[in-house]
DNA sequence: TTAATAGTGTCTGTCAGACACTATGTG
DNA sequence: CACATAGTGTCTGACAGACACTATTAA
């Protein structure tokens, strides 16, 4: 067993959803010092007795901060050095978690108070976020930076969708989260191809002076499968 | 501060290299229990004293179990779970190394003795080791997925090339890595636009009896540049 | 019929796969 | 010259970007 005296374990979680077409953060307010008070991103130690493993405890730490429950969550990076806290040495494994706005407070509760929910939690567009404390900023870029860069490549942006939504609204997404207008001929193909999404029953509809778009949901077999990377070097076909 | 018994946290490096044209990856022998006398991963604890952070202890790590200095090295993933280790609660950090064949052992001495190295290292094919200590296994095929993905749309494996080398001898290394042969003319294009390296001086080289070929070198500016990932949507021109 | 959004047909330039060709060294 | 490997020219099919067109609803 070690000798020196062993850093502390915590896990971080960045916890994002769309408001009003803004990916937003979640940020809880710490109760103890250091930084008693201010808003950081959610966390906690991991509980060495009642988690099984560290994705474990951030389904535990997102239930217990943020009261939400297994959305899209998946290892974003390890944060570990002796700077990033005052207590000493400190490793934050960090998450991401993916959520569709409509569970924000559970349900469809999230439609009538959008932004507010919990006292000690509130939401903010994750490019406001100028300062946080420990190296929290960080962790949060380095998060956004992923989902930013898997919308490239990849339909990861379905789990931000609500149970059912139309291809022009995630097309809506994919643009806010790239920066710039998209094709929508483009873009269907591509989402088609990705093969991720399925026609969903068309609903009673709210009724609007226009065609009534179909109605999409993720596939259930896809729910939590992670596109691969493209090949870009293809080897010969024998 | 927390009132449960904090996890252990160590840092685990994978570190690869060619080996006769073979991703092999090093193993080092345990000296104490558990597995004492068994094969692992190099690795140990988090210094904490010494350590400013994971990236400084996995090449403290790599220069005293492997004998090895500054090759190309990255995190990898976190493997943290109260079932890897059975002394308790255990968190690995864990890395990846590139190395060049050439700088096994030290210099050019690795050309006379290529595969046995110190006492206690062994190197051996990424896809002949069947089993491991504690989860070692599966940090190694993470690793190895890793790479292989990289190779597809980066120029990774020119962390594995000696300083040195032909564009010939680099694609039989990719090829190698992604099991297939690959067409010349799109396999030289292609790492040309990823402008990764550049021409070496001629060296007096071995006179053969055939065309000599450019050495190549991995440009300063990029030694430790990873590409991004490639865009597959484009938002449309202004 | 108009307005508004959903959804499709299709042209075209680009580019990767394929492969044949030329280049340059030694014996 | 032959031979072996290095390196390039270039054809072609597939496909992504672009954009115009049709479809479907309510007012």
């Amino acid at each position: 067993m070690p000798s020196y005296p062993q850093p502390i374990v915590t896990v971080d979680v960045v916890l994002l959803t769309l408001i009003d077409g803004e990916l937003s953060t979640a940020l809880v307010q710490r109760e103890h010092a250091p930084h008693a008070g201010e808003w950081t991103l959610p966390g906690g130690w991991v509980h060495t007795d009642e988690d099984e493993d560290a994705l474990a405890a951030a389904v535990r730490i997102l239930k217990a901060k943020a009261g939400v429950t297994s959305p899209y969550l998946e290892q974003l990076q390890t944060f570990a050095s002796r700077h990033r806290d005052n207590r000493g040495w400190s490793v934050s494994i960090a998450y991401y978690a993916l959520l569709p706005h409509e569970l924000v407070e559970g349900r469809a509760a999230a439609q009538v108070t959008p932004i507010a929910t919990t006292p000690h939690i509130k939401w903010r567009g994750v490019d406001d976020i100028r300062s946080l404390p420990f190296d929290h900023l960080e962790i949060l870029r380095t998060a956004v930076d992923r989902v930013r860069s898997k919308t490239l490549y990849s339909a990861l942006p379905v789990h931000l969708m609500p149970q059912a939504f139309t291809l022009s609204e995630l097309q809506r997404v994919y643009e806010q989260l790239l920066g710039g207008p998209l094709d929508k001929r483009g873009f269907r193909r591509r989402i088609e191809e990705l093969d991720i999404i399925e026609p969903a029953p068309r609903e009673p509809g709210t009724r609007e002076a226009h065609r009534p778009a179909q109605h999409y949901r993720v596939k259930r077999r896809a729910a939590r499968l992670l596109p691969t990377a493209p090949r870009n070097l293809d080897v010969k076909s024998a």
